[in-house]
DNA sequence: GTTTCCACTTGATCTCGGTCAAGGTATCTT
DNA sequence: AAGATACCTTGACCGAGATCAAGTGGAAAC
């Protein structure tokens, strides 16, 4: 049940936490105090790193890779009910357990926080409440939206919506989005498609060859993928054009 | 664009913002500081509270009747993202507007408090914050939990998991879960139960008429409806007998 | 080099739920 | 009482996506 990780106590100057201002690496003093509960876990694509009802006795954020919510029942059938891409948090503050599953979906590098004195930190630091109910509240929206997705779309839509957040997210660092073709590497496999959208996989791979047929996508191999006209794209999903969520 | 609405300052004194602690009724004083931003709206049955990206000036929760939050296409496909029962909260405290419409399903009422102030009280009230982003994560709990009633359940068992859900919130006032049979009026169109499981009003239909036949419900009228057994029930839902998850 | 394995693709067929259409029933209006 | 309206039910048919099955390609293992 636990997972094999290596622990690490590196500087975490970088850690993607406080790119979201959620912990306290801004305020030196924070930080000392944070220094001795902090910690670094690996983790190898495919890992539970939580089962769903047991303990969680940490907090923290995604430093790279993919970490992904599943919900599962008693025969199988599962479904992805969130993706969790780099810099976004992990965890329930004033909960003993997740009612979800928690996996590494990637190899994957999380940045942890024992959970009880992430806790009291935030109690004193009304700061850290604020913006973690911001987060929530952004997670909530996005939980929303692809309850759309799953209850309405089609296939096709489902997958050029799927596209479509991943691009945009890769987009956000680096390029601009309305700046020419966007170009990334799937970070899932067919079957991690289709368990986040309400698929079979094989209806997501026929779905993406028609999509590349009618040359709304290309791909090089299997997993790179450009998207000439994100706006096409974004049609397609049958989203406005301007409106916009996160993941 | 702006309804019809009594605002009404009767005293507040079973507003059930305070069942669920996140408002400050418990406390005398802060109690006198809510008195002067807070009021009453009543809303009919269809009637659109506030629509998705206007502004919301309020934050409030729902004192009777039945709201719901709704996400609509350009070609007027709808998917219900949220069923807002008796004491939950509505609003966003720290967002500007809704991304989605807010709408009455029944005739409904709420208790309202202008939000600025009610933001202020928060980051002055380290316990409002605290029980807000408690709700926060129920609400998403219960978003995720739906989400894996759309993607991935069968058109029966959707309809026996929305008829849980509502049992057993109606049920929790009132009658224990597990004695005899419950009894409820169902405060939703078939329309309504369609979009929010993201199926046709005729299937929401039939498979009403199905589990009548098959005695899992007995219908009188068309709402009126008899749970003999809870848990066959919720097998039929899918879930396994003792998760329970709110709305 | 070839065997194995995994992720993916493609085809053939079936089925659940959508679509279109025709009533039915209760409540409200006139 | 007779329409009108809103809500619901049932039937016939169809199609998008699931299911079952076979095959491909590329990388790791032997």
């Amino acid at each position: 049940m636990t997972p094999n990780f290596k622990i690490d106590h590196t500087n975490c100057n970088d850690c993607p936490i406080r790119h979201r201002a959620v912990c306290a690496h801004c305020n030196p003093n924070e930080l000392e105090e944070l220094e001795d509960i902090k910690y670094y876990r690996s983790f190898e694509a495919g890992q539970t790193i939580i089962w769903s009802g047991d303990q969680m006795n940490f907090v923290g954020s995604v430093v790279s890779g993919i970490a992904s919510l599943t919900q599962t029942m008693e025969d199988g059938r599962t479904q992805m009910v969130g993706l969790l891409l780099p810099s976004d948090f992990v965890g329930r503050p004033g909960r003993e357990s997740t009612p979800y599953d928690v996996q590494a979906t990637t190899d994957l590098v999380m940045c942890c926080f024992r959970k009880k004195p992430f806790e009291d930190l935030m109690t004193e630091t009304p700061h850290i409440a604020h913006r973690l109910l911001q987060m929530t509240l952004d997670e909530l929206d996005a939980a929303r939206e692809w309850m759309l997705v799953l209850g309405r779309k089609t296939a096709r839509e489902k997958i050029a919506s799927l596209l479509s957040i991943i691009a945009r997210r890769d987009a956000s660092i680096g390029q601009k989005v309305n700046a020419g073709p966007i170009v990334f590497d799937l970070p899932l496999t067919r079957e991690a498609m289709a368990d986040y959208l309400g698929l079979t996989l094989e209806t997501v791979s026929r779905q993406i060859s028609a999509l590349k047929r009618d040359q709304v996508i290309s791909l090089e191999g299997k997993r790179h993928v450009t998207i000439p006209n994100m706006g096409r794209l974004m049609e397609e999903a049958g989203d406005d054009s301007d409106g916009g969520f996160l993941v």
